[in-house]
RNA sequence: GCGCCAAUAGCUCAGCUGGAUAGAGCAACUGCCUUCUAAGCAGUAGGCCAGGGGUUCGAGUCCCUUUUGGCGCGCCA
């Protein structure tokens, strides 16, 4: 929490439980125990700026009709010394409370003197944390989920960054099992049709039917010639497989570092299997009794952790299943020191989640400490018409393609417009579009507005100075105190974001920050005014750009000075 | 069949751990630049929060149920 936040929260609350006490001794209030009440900032600001609930929520307890009790403690309130200035009693029998201009003013001043640092905290308490996220098939292009979930990994991760939170990003990428082999089968075909002709050479049904298949063929072709044509199959898989993986990998690595997208690790699976730690996982729980054999295959009880079936662990054909090997992963993260591992993954693989929970708990780790965010489809929208195609390729939409028609800025901004457990349409206009309609531009104006306001002020002699509290009194219309009020809310928002996992919460805040600034800008100006008015308006511009910065910053999307 | 997620203005969506009269934006209509960026702002209009029960001082929010969508239930990943 902010302290400015907190120590306001604090004073009133100490404020109204001595308030209740005294009015218990007076016998204006029954002997019984205060009952909890909460404290929150009400939506409508007539309401005040903190509203107490206190009365109606110690009506059972009193046995007191809620008005008659909060009359009682009002009576008996003493906020000198705190950062409120009075109180009303409204409605059902809330208390609610009104700041003083103190406290916005060392808002303002907090902003100022934080700058940069201005919404982080140490609420994470700098516990290390994992999130997991994108960690796409290597065996061809991402696509658009890959483009949501990218954004929105990456952004929570920044949101626990900025909450304290000592974060880990990671990339875990399926180099070996099933998908692989197929993927080796598929090069392979295509590696002899050009030789032998398409007709005469069958491409499997089950097999990656892209053209990116075709190339990587091609290209080995073109670098080694027929050479493989006569090795064993194995081998000649195995070449072709050595040759095309580390190639997606590295788009892969290409594509999210344009997107700004920066791992701290691509873990191989394939690492797993080499260091027995796959192995390790089935023995760790036949150990612990905990599996069995069926038809050839090795079982795992997953019932007894609640599961709605057992799950194979081991295939008749003695390969592991990807389910094997994803224990081994997260129990790798695990025994890293990492007190909590965070997995962004699509929302079709959502039975997973309680099965793998479930296994850390089998194992002997603890489960609850594995969180799942689940990510809703993308639907791609252009002209007000769901997109399924590329325009160019006839194929589905990758990643590429979208950050070469959209900006990163809009990407980054958009795909976390919505919390991730939402169905979402992009729409691919509206993140071109250069007005207040795309939310991106809007807050980006917002941010070049002032520092083209702030430079021309400048010119005319007027620039950025300590101001008094009596100064900073002076910024009393709605729309500054609106504003202020906001930027007091910073700290917390970032925290209810990492709280929640939820970084679409940053987005909304900031487009009411921007909303905000322009309401004031349009209501007050600053060249002309009074001197004393002027600066405080001034300091009140140059906190709302550091908090504007500051959220641009923290995503990654440019704070441009001038548009 | 079982399970997960959703349903709020004509459209796209907010609504924080239950709080006061349910909010924005778009689309529609009316206004605001001889003065700091009009890529902006102000205003009007628009609602049985899918239906029905329940919990309580108080429900869009929690519980049950019905309906309608999306997804999942492989020795795939």
């Amino acid at each position: 929490m902010s302290k400015l936040v907190q120590k306001a929260t604090g004073e009133l609350r100490a404020a109204i439980e001595a308030a209740m006490r005294a009015a218990s001794a007076e016998g204006a209030l029954p002997q019984a125990e205060p009952p909890a009440f909460s404290l929150e900032i009400p939506a409508d600001h007539s309401h005040g700026d903190w509203a107490c609930n206190a009365a109606m929520a110690g009506a059972r307890a009193y046995r007191m009709a809620p008005r008659k009790i909060a009359e009682a403690i009002e009576a008996k309130l003493d906020l000198s010394g705190t950062y409120f200035t009075r109180c009303e009693i409204a409605g059902p029998g809330f208390l609610n409370f009104f700041l003083s201009p103190r406290f916005y003013a060392d808002v303002l001043r907090d902003v100022e003197k934080e700058g940069e640092a201005y919404g982080r905290s140490d609420y994470g308490k700098g516990e290390k944390i994992m999130v997991e996220f994108v960690s796409a098939n290597p065996t061809g292009p991402m696509h658009m989920g890959n483009a949501r979930g990218g954004a929105l990994g990456d952004c929570l991760a920044a949101v626990l960054e900025a909450a304290g939170y000592d974060v880990w990003r990671e990339f875990y990428v399926n180099d070996a099992g099933n998908q692989i082999e197929k993927f080796g089968v598929s090069l392979e075909a295509r590696y002899l049709q050009i030789f032998r002709g398409e007709d005469n050479v069958p491409f499997p049904e089950d097999g990656y039917h892209g053209d990116d298949i075709r190339e990587h063929a091609q290209h080995y072709a073109d670098e080694f010639g027929d050479k493989l044509l006569e090795v064993p199959e194995e081998e000649r898989r195995a070449a072709l497989v050595a040759y095309a993986l580390p190639k997606n990998i590295a788009r892969m690595q290409n594509d999210l570092k344009k997107y700004r997208i920066v791992y701290d690790r691509w873990f191989l699976e394939s690492g797993l299997h080499k260091d027995g730690e796959v192995r390790a996982v089935v023995d760790l729980l036949t150990e612990k009794g905990l599996t069995y054999e069926k038809e050839g295959a090795i079982w795992y009880r997953a019932t007894s952790f609640g599961a709605e079936k057992d799950e194979v662990l081991v295939r008749q054909n003695g390969n592991p299943t990807y389910f094997t090997a994803d224990i081994a992963y997260h129990r790798n993260k695990f025994n890293r020191g990492f007190s909590r591992c965070i997995d962004v993954w699509g929302a079709d693989h959502h039975g997973h989640v309680a099965r793998m929970k479930g296994a850390m708990d089998a194992i002997g780790l603890d489960g609850s400490k594995l969180d799942v965010v689940l990510i809703q489809l993308v639907r791609l929208v252009r002209d007000g018409e769901v997109v399924r195609m590329s325009k160019r390729s006839g194929k589905a939409i990758q990643l590429a393609d979208l950050l070469d028609e959209v900006p990163i800025d809009a990407a980054r901004f958009l795909f976390n417009m919505r919390e991730a457990n939402s169905q979402m349409d992009f729409d691919l206009d509206l993140a071109v579009q250069q007005d207040s309609q795309n939310p991106v531009y809007y807050v980006q104006y917002a941010h070049a507005r002032i520092c083209s306001l702030l430079q021309k002020l400048a010119g005319e002699g007027l620039t950025l100075r300590p101001c008094t509290d009596e100064e900073l009194a002076l910024l009393r219309t709605p729309e500054e105190v609106e504003l202020m009020r906001h930027l007091a809310m910073f700290t917390d928002e970032i925290v209810a974001a990492a709280r929640a996992y939820d970084p679409a919460r940053i987005t909304h805040y900031v487009i009411t920050l921007a909303t905000l600034f322009h309401s004031f800008y349009n209501a007050c100006r600053i060249g002309g005014e009074e001197d004393s008015l002027a600066h405080a308006r001034l300091a009140l511009c140059s906190a709302v750009r550091i908090v504007l910065r500051n959220v641009l910053c923290m995503f990654k999307i440019t704070a441009p000075e001038r548009m």
